[in-house]
DNA sequence: CATATCCTTCACCCTTGGGTTAATTGTTGT
DNA sequence: ACAACAATTAACCCAAGGGTGAAGGATATG
């Protein structure tokens, strides 16, 4: 459907979800993001494939050396799961009241009824 | 692994999403679910389980007929995982700027180029 | 009690996908 | 040209996971 399928089967990978939060802080190098994830370069080269293949990675070229690969985060794919969640959001506004954002108030939960 | 991880991997088999956007709609039977899934039961059953088993669905069963399991959304997972995106928008407010929330922001969407 | 209904669990088959090592492509440096 | 380096791609193995049909548990109905 919309590119949220990609966005969520690409992040449903543990290693490739660390390969984000290690790209939060800044663009990495394939090498340095294998290092960093003890894994090896091949492995990690293919994660970071289905990770840009789901558009959730960018990758170029250094200027200083053409070998090495700069991954970062592109931001539309996060933007579009924020929407699909805001979507849901506003179900639970419809189904339990007027508030909006619960996790400010978590006592709200609903309760087992038969376990 | 925390439980956006399981999140994420739940929501990541497109079934399991096309369910969680089908219980946007409300409570619903787990024959019903199926039927609308055109799966079998016994599928339905087993991604009604992964869903449940990361916390994403409860169940219930009917006070009129005990026999029916009727499935509903959590919150708290959706929650959890705005949290993380929210994470992520942190980043992108420290490199390219000084605003936070950027889905509340449509205008300024997409800031990206493809390079 | 016997039977039908609703859903789940089980046993099985098969595809998907991650991990490894080895080979390949492209680039830098001597 | 040649060697070293960075990263990807290829070939292979193996575990994880979804789909089906059959059986099991629980509850309603007569």
């Amino acid at each position: 459907m919309n590119d949220v399928d990609a966005t969520l089967a690409a992040l449903a990978e543990p290693t490739r979800r660390r390969l984000v939060d290690l790209l939060r802080g800044g663009p990495r190098r394939a090498g340095e993001l294998a290092a960093a994830l003890r894994m090896t370069p091949p492995a990690t080269s293919r994660h970071l494939r289905v990770l840009r293949a789901s558009g959730l990675v960018d990758v170029t070229w250094s200027d200083d050396d053409a070998r090495l690969r700069m991954y970062r985060l592109r931001r539309e794919p996060f933007v579009a799961l924020q929407a699909w969640l805001d979507q849901l959001d506003a179900f639970w506004g419809e189904q339990l009241g007027s508030f909006k954002k619960v996790a400010e108030d978590p006592g709200g939960a609903d309760g087992g009824e038969r376990g």
